[in-house]
DNA sequence: ATGGTGGCACCGCCA
């Protein structure tokens, strides 16, 4: 169907770093619009024109050396905005609108330890995400939001569920904060189409040797829409072919497609 | 096994 639209998140480690891998997939037409984050460019040095020369629109947020993020696109979004908030100081959120589907990309805190102010942060940003929801759009509105969220939600989600119960990207109060915003309403796009399938992973730590090989890994780049939008996705998976190239990310692109 | 890799900035920090 050609009136289909995808869209895609990426945590790419770099934008620079990631070029050839970004601009090869999105020529192979892997999708419509590729939400990118950790970009880690401030915008002066962002690779606009390789993104333009190859035909594409890019919106971009950066900050130097950290977080940062982009949404680069076939076709030129009709309106395109910044922040969570306008006291937001970290570069984690973009957000543009294609015709009536709303794409908010955004790169939530890590969290560095469980009990630490940067935990504490992370909770009280993606809590901030309901209000955000709640002050743009309304459920019935096509939203999808997507990103590295930097929280796996089930037991599934991870390699090691009892190992690493309670730490860092899997921990109750992180997977509360998010089901609270998701209950304004949202679905998990992935779930749909793969309800109860274990060993679906985004993201393979680079410091655990032979993360991929030994199949230790997290599926923490999501994509969730709103139901009114969700009832239109008719696929929704994780491409692992940019970890076959030289110089991967640690994490690896989830495309979800939806009936325009 | 108390490390390991990677990116960016700068000689450490964050993931």
């Amino acid at each position: 169907m050609q009136n289909n639209i995808s869209i895609a998140t990426f945590n790419v480690n770099s934008i620079r770093s990631r070029l050839d891998i970004v601009l090869e997939w999105m020529a192979q037409g892997k999708c419509d619009v590729l939400c990118v984050q950790e970009i880690k460019v401030q915008d002066a040095d962002f690779p606009a024109g390789a993104f333009e020369s190859a035909g594409l629109f890019c919106a971009f947020h950066g900050q130097k050396t950290y977080n940062g993020v982009a949404i680069i696109s076939k076709l030129q979004p009709d309106e395109v905005s910044c922040k969570q908030t306008p006291e937001d100081e970290e570069a984690r959120l973009i957000r543009a609108r294609f015709g009536d589907i709303n794409v908010v990309n955004t790169y939530v805190p890590q969290g560095t330890e469980v009990g630490s102010a940067r935990f504490e942060y992370k909770l009280n940003w993606i809590r901030g995400m309901r209000k955000y929801m709640s002050d743009l759009f309304s459920p019935e509105d096509k939203v999808v939001w997507v990103g590295d969220l930097n929280v796996a939600r089930e037991p599934m989600d991870v390699y090691d569920p009892e190992g690493l119960q309670g730490s860092v990207c899997f921990h109750p109060d992180e997977q509360s904060a998010l089901n609270w915003v998701m209950e304004w309403g949202m679905v998990d796009v992935f779930r749909k189409h793969h309800p109860g399938e274990a060993d679906q992973f985004s993201f393979f730590d680079y410091r655990i040797p032979n993360a991929v090989k030994r199949r230790m890994g997290w599926r923490i780049d999501h994509i969730m829409a709103t139901e009114a939008l969700a009832d239109l996705s008719i696929d929704c998976y994780i491409d692992k072919e940019p970890r076959l190239k030289p110089k991967p990310s640690d994490h690896t692109p989830v495309v979800a497609v939806f009936q325009a």
